[in-house]
DNA sequence: TTCGTACTACCAAATATATCGTACAATGGA
DNA sequence: TCCATTGTACGATATATTTGGTAGTACGAA
């Protein structure tokens, strides 16, 4: 069983959080998992790059500590670290969620 | 005089402000605006960086709607768009600073 | 008009980030 | 065992960011 390295709540820098998020591509597989339900296989994104970059953005959500990551046969599941998140720097994400719906809703 | 260019409210990006806040210096500038009461001139900041690179910070700042910059004289006043930012992002500032402040805490 | 202050513009460099293609590894199923 | 699926590792490259030095501008004061 392959495992993926994930800091703790306490090891989450506020400089790689923020700059995990800067991103849109990252920032619009935080805001999908935040939407649905369960976890996601990262195929199941469909982003509009190819699969190695995808694979650094999903790596750096998890080093940053945004998604967790676990091996399910050959699939990665990815969930958000919602509560961690919450944890460490309370209202953050939910500001950002609600920034990024807002700055949709007007294209 | 002479005046700098200033996004509006609806100019502001999501991206561009989360990428201004995700650098510490950047970040160091936005906090002690807060903190602080009325305006500061770029010279009373004591970053640890150069002059040509305060003025490159403060200038990312500017550009991104997080500061306003205002001569007077041949200083630069610098005010935290607080109202503005809280407009187009709700809770985003107060969600970074809240952060800003956690991390400090535990040094 | 001359000087000092405060800051910028421009250039150059170092470093970091984002991107993709190709080759490869791990797993589950036929 | 062989194959398809899923994602990684590595290398190359393009672009962006961060940095500082030098020269210069705008302003106020003497």
């Amino acid at each position: 069983m392959r495992t993926l390295a994930h800091p703790s709540r306490d090891e989450m820098r506020l400089d790689t959080v923020l700059a995990a998020l800067a991103d849109p591509v990252r920032r619009t597989v935080a805001c999908k998992l935040n939407d649905a339900f369960g976890d996601h296989a990262c195929a199941t994104f469909e982003l509009p790059v190819s699969k190695s970059t995808a694979t650094y953005h999903f790596r750096t959500l998890r080093e940053a500590g945004v998604i967790r990551q676990e091996y399910e046969g050959t699939k990665i599941m990815n969930t958000l670290r919602k509560d961690d998140l919450d944890a460490r720097f309370p209202g953050l994400l939910d500001a950002v969620f609600a920034a990024q719906a807002i700055e949709r809703a007007e294209t």
